[in-house]
DNA sequence: TCAGACCCTCACAG
DNA sequence: ACTGTGAGGGTCT
């Protein structure tokens, strides 16, 4: 070992900070990209991996604290990907009203880096379900299936999402307990492929967008919509672009109020329009889309 | 290309 | 409080 490791294993801690610039932490880890963290208080508490985190955004900086020392935190700058710089994305981005506006209402949505596993299994989980089922059903999951991890003294216990070896073992009707219906086949299934290689998820990142994207879809459960959300949410393809009832509706509203677009002609726009980072754009698309939505609904409510 | 089924839960009426 | 209904970040046939 060098003489550099040994002296960052000298420094182990369970605190660190990071300057970050334009960085909204609330509206990213709140943004349906990933289902783990709670809002506690004035921070996010969360799981990363095989740890317990608790991040709270202060002015200009991120930081982050683990219930155990750790001897580096490179696993905590890629999943908020720290180093991605903000104004180079938005610089790929067309020149659209439209987008430019969603831009500016949340300026500082980020993309994570997400673990392939995890990010499969729980959009497998997310079909035709809003945001706070899903957290439900992957908290039930962890709690049943995933192991218990370290937490700070005092606070409520924590566990880790479960790997495809446990999930490939366990039954349907112990899945279905989990409260996810008939989306339990599709996620014991691909347990089962996963756990056995005959799909593998780190090579995706290897191959093309469209090989990558073909074999996701072989898995059960895992259509169009779910195979683009892995490819992006893992930060494998830049240019993936998922696109939900919401981005749906938003690109028909915004981009073609005049004719009906079948899937593939706004998967073919979405993909060619917002360049290649299509994925961003969409991401903030997403967003604003709801952003609209909600104001819309305490507009029109009764008082 | 187009419904309809698939499970289950929550929100909202009545 | 209780039952009824609709819809929710899709996929598959």
């Amino acid at each position: 070992m060098s003489l550099a490791h040994l002296s960052s294993d000298l420094a182990e801690t369970r605190h660190s900070i990071f300057p970050v610039a334009h960085y909204d932490l609330d509206s990213t880890l709140a943004s349906g990209q990933a289902f783990r963290w709670r809002r506690v208080q004035d921070a996010w508490e969360g799981v990363i991996g095989p740890r317990w985190v608790r991040l709270r955004s202060d002015a200009g900086v991120i930081r982050a604290e683990t219930a155990e020392p750790v001897s580096h935190w490179d696993w905590l700058r890629s999943y908020l990907q720290l180093e991605v710089d903000l104004d180079a994305v938005f610089a790929t981005f067309p020149q659209d009203a439209f987008l430019q506006q969603a831009v500016q209402a949340c300026q500082g949505l980020r993309l994570l880096k997400q673990d392939p596993w995890e990010c499969l299994a729980s959009f497998i989980l997310s079909s035709t379900k809003q945001i706070c089922q899903i957290e439900q059903i992957i908290d039930a999951l962890c709690v049943r299936f995933g192991s218990p991890l370290a937490v700070p003294a005092g606070h409520s216990p924590a566990w880790r999402f479960p790997d495809a070896h446990r999930l490939a073992r366990a039954s349907e009707a112990e899945m279905r307990a989990c409260k996810m219906g008939f989306r339990a086949p599709n996620l014991l299934v691909t347990a089962r492929m996963v756990d056995q290689q005959t799909i593998d998820l780190e090579a995706l990142a290897g191959s093309t967008y469209e090989e990558a994207q073909r074999q996701l879809m072989m898995l059960p459960g895992v259509g169009d919509k779910i195979a683009n959300c892995v490819l992006l949410f893992c930060g494998f393809y830049p240019e993936a672009f998922p696109i939900d009832v919401w981005i749906k509706r938003v690109l028909q509203d915004q981009y073609f109020p005049k004719q009906h677009c079948t899937a593939n002609q706004l998967q073919q726009f979405g993909r060619t329009h917002f360049g290649p980072r299509a994925g961003y754009a969409q991401q903030y698309l997403f967003h604003y889309a709801r952003v609209i939505q909600a104001e819309g609904a305490r507009q029109s409510a009764p008082r």
